[in-house]
DNA sequence: CGTGTAAGGAATTCTGACACG
DNA sequence: CGTGTAAGGAATTCTGACACG
């Protein structure tokens, strides 16, 4: 289900130069909950590819006034969106064993 | 045509982390001229997923004795495995063309 | 040839805090 | 609330070199 776009190995330098955003800003959206990082043994942070991706998009709901708590809950929204999916999926699954 | 794996983010200590190759033979290996980093602005090294399997397989050649320079061959033929088959792929699809 | 290590410097990252608003 | 910045320290990375073999 994970590859290489989940993997976190991005240190935050070259996440600043991905995606626009400050170290400073970056690192305050994990104070929010908005973002969650890895971290090696000595603390410094690394990143997916997908949550690069969620920082733009952090960025863009931020240029639009939007703020860091409503973000937050929209993420939640969506995750719930996902497990939705996920569990109508075994749903759907259990029923075809059935049909057959 | 490229995708995440081909994007150079990581750093040579994640690097270490994720081939347990150290720095001296990640670095070594690029001035025997078979990895090919990019760099930041001020000179860092930044690798990605596909330098990751290659150092992965070079690794596992250098532990069967093979020599760097052996090694370069063998990624030299396989380049050319792969130019012969994308130009395979553009004659078949002339070929093609003209059979319609 | 391939890799370790000590050396010295430069750049990175981290945290907690003050600032503005 | 969101972000910049100066502060001080710790960890990272870089290069060129000596070592062994």
């Amino acid at each position: 289900m994970s590859s290489y776009k989940d993997k976190k190995v991005i240190t935050i330098g070259i996440v600043n130069e991905l995606t626009g955003l400050s170290a400073r800003m970056i690192r305050y959206y994990e104070t929010r909950g908005l973002i969650f990082p890895d971290r090696t043994p000595r603390g410094t942070r690394k990143y997916s590819f997908t949550d690069v991706e969620l920082l733009m998009e952090i960025a863009d709901k931020r240029e639009e006034g939007v703020q860091t708590y409503e973000i937050k809950q929209e993420l939640r929204n969506r995750k719930k969106g996902v497990r939705d999916h996920m569990i109508r999926g075994q749903l759907n699954a259990q029923f075809n064993m059935r049909k057959h």
